[in-house]
DNA sequence: TATGGTTTGTTTAGTTCTGAATGAAGGGGA
DNA sequence: TCCCCTTCATTCAGAACTAAACAAACCATA
């Protein structure tokens, strides 16, 4: 493919300021090297920028051979963006400043199959919206568990949801008249997670998430890969087993049907290790006893998952694994069975590949959202489309005018 | 003719290029929307190529509404290629002109763990390089089985040719003096497959050949993928089955001992399809005469690699599955336990996945390798690196200055 | 304390590329 | 037939970018 020389300077512009909310302060050499532009026009932007009250000159830093770099760091006020995650009972939304940070949060029942969801969903947005700092909105971005044509378009299909092609980008552009960016919350945490966590220092990664489900993102050449519709990365039925139990998809066998939260509350009923009314926290709470059949459960779970994840490895050759999500919280249990299994079913070649497991919080599928507004200044091959454009936009002119904010 | 074309300027040059090649003549204003260039910059660029004889203006096409098209066209004799193929018992070559097309083959046995391998193959090439046309030679590309540290640097791992760390590239450049790229062979069908095969109209594919082995090669944003150590790809060792035969790998259940030609081979051994000392060919003429035996054991091999490649779908989301190989010989045996098994494996919103068998040369590896070199315009993010940029200066240089000193 | 080396940042001159206006060449309807 | 529309291609002013030289600030070492 050809260069997209296309707005260059638009997306320098904003590279700046997202490398330097995700790295933190930087010299203008620093800068130069990390986005691949000549120094002299570092001058010539960072100059421009410091006029428009985006950056700012910070303290010298010690010299390191020669003359000593003046950093620059961002202005903390340049800009926020919400994120929200919808899941199938309640919405969670939050508010991060350009740097990342956690602003404010909420979390309110939501019903995504009801027929005034749209509405709803606009209606909590504009009043978590409204009570927001006076600091520029660069734009909302949407987590979702399913399918997403195109992160501007934002046209989704997710079947647990019961949503089939809903506009939601659409309808909440228009209704916010704000930039909406959509994806799959899984590519969102991605996003997030390149930005900010573990996932920066590495191109080639595989994220994995465990929670009431299974999924993935993968990072590939340092992008979020989204396949042809959107629908890359699940993993939940992968096929692991040539019998056993029916996934909701249809089949027997899918990943899914071993490791989800709802199978090991199955199991654990079945094998009488919890009551048969009793769910996660139940079997949680054994394990954290130490009842063997509990840890047990998890273990087999652990292994499940190594095999299959050991499988995507020589798949896709990534420099390191990350583990996410709700069910990490349990890890120390899953890693039993995870380690070994993981390890056995790596050809010698790939048996160094890393596994971290991040901390995990409450909101940090809302906050993965977010990124996905805070990150477009990296989009240079457009994968926000018109949306990134727009939040780009957004940030210099009300930088530059910081008078009218919506 | 220009003083000094920097990088930028190379890229976009070779693009036309490339693109003319791949996808035959094209107007400017074609080229334009396809390479993502203003029209004005295609004028220019168009211009400096007409002059230095890369290429040439055909006929008028038949207007669309507007003003014709005046079509622009490679000039045939502006470069060639050279493709090597190495095996674990031969070495086939190939030269194909800037076109893709094939003007000469060669086939010798050739011992990978030999001592002198390095020397014999180098030999070998010169002996081929000397019989070729005299238009400009402007490169060589190598396909082995195994991983590939960069196209440029041309360091290989591969154990069944017992292959550690060879340093293929860096000495075929010393001892030819010419441009040499190295890739994982299947990631090269890739390339060839995606200049000129079925995947020239589809910017994610899953490529998947079967025959001695089997492989894949992912497709992702049109590019193909190497991973972190160039070793993407490798499916014949995801765990399709619980317990199952042992695999080279030391692992039990890798979908490569279940569809392998050698795994075929022990199971028709096995089940006294074939006689003890038979091989491939015997099943081979033993399914084509209707013995059910022996459909059955390709159907069951189907049958594996149909669940194997829904779960790829479901991760990777392509557009479609271009399946090539020596196995396609049989494909009509493999597809009777295929297709139900892959689209049953399939979610809904997946089945509709299109698989391709495209029809296989003896020299389709080599081919492959070829496209290497010829797709290097293409490489604007540099997978080839340094040698990428000698390809394209060869291009650009023996063109302007054909037999003259330059 | 000079001297040379190193890293950072700026200036200058010149190239590459885009946007917008314009010309070129044809189609189709009243 | 004339007029408007579309698509293809070129021209020109100016923006974006780079390379190369230079200036600034500091360290190390004799």
């Amino acid at each position: 493919m050809a260069l997209r020389p296309t707005a260059r300077t638009d997306v320098n512009r904003s590279a700046i300021l997202a490398h330097l909310g995700a790295h933190g302060p930087a010299s203008r050499a620093q800068l130069a090297r990390a986005l691949s532009l000549s120094p002299a026009l570092m001058t010539q932007l960072s100059k421009d920028l410091l006029t428009d009250g985006l950056i700012r000159e910070l303290a010298h830093q010690p010299s390191q051979g020669g003359r000593p770099a003046r950093m620059l760091g961002l202005v903390a006020s340049a800009g926020r963006a919400v994120g929200v995650k919808i899941a199938d009972d309640h919405v969670a939304v939050v508010e991060v400043g350009i740097d990342g940070t956690v602003l404010r949060t909420a979390s309110e029942p939501f019903d995504p199959a009801a027929s005034t969801m749209l509405a709803e969903l606009v209606d909590r947005l504009r009043r978590f919206i409204a009570g927001g700092s006076d600091t520029p909105l660069l734009g909302v971005g949407v987590g979702v568990p399913g399918d997403v044509d195109a992160q501007g378009t934002g046209l989704v299909n997710a079947p647990s949801l019961g949503w089939t092609n809903a506009p939601i980008g659409a309808t909440l552009r228009r209704e916010l008249g704000l930039p909406v960016l959509v994806e799959n919350n899984v590519n969102a945490l991605a996003v997030a997670e390149r930005l900010y966590g573990l996932g920066r220092r590495h191109d080639d990664a595989l994220i994995v998430t465990i929670g009431t489900g299974v999924g993935a993102a993968i990072v590939l050449d340092g992008g979020v890969v989204r396949g042809s519709r959107g629908g890359a990365g699940e993993i939940g039925h992968l096929p692991v087993a040539t019998n056993g139990p029916v996934c909701t998809c249809g089949n027997e066998g899918c990943l899914e049907t071993f490791i989800s939260e709802s199978a090991l509350v199955r199991i654990a009923r079945e094998r009488g290790v919890i009551a048969p009314a009793a769910g996660i926290s139940a079997l949680r709470a054994a394990a954290d006893a130490g009842t063997t059949a509990a840890t047990e459960i998890f273990s087999e779970a652990g292994h499940q998952l190594g095999r299959a994840l050991a499988g995507l490895v020589h798949v896709l050759d990534p420099e390191i694994i990350i583990v996410l999500g709700e069910g990490t919280a349990d890890w120390s249990h899953w890693s039993f069975g995870f380690e070994p299994a993981f390890r056995a079913a790596l050809m010698p070649a790939r048996r160094g590949v890393p596994v971290a497991v991040e901390t995990w919080q409450d909101d940090s599928w809302a906050q993965g959202a977010a990124a996905l507004v805070l990150a477009t200044p990296f989009d240079a091959e457009g994968l926000a489309g018109e949306q990134g454009r727009l939040v780009r936009q957004r940030l210099v002119e009300q930088a530059a005018a910081p008078g009218e904010s919506a």
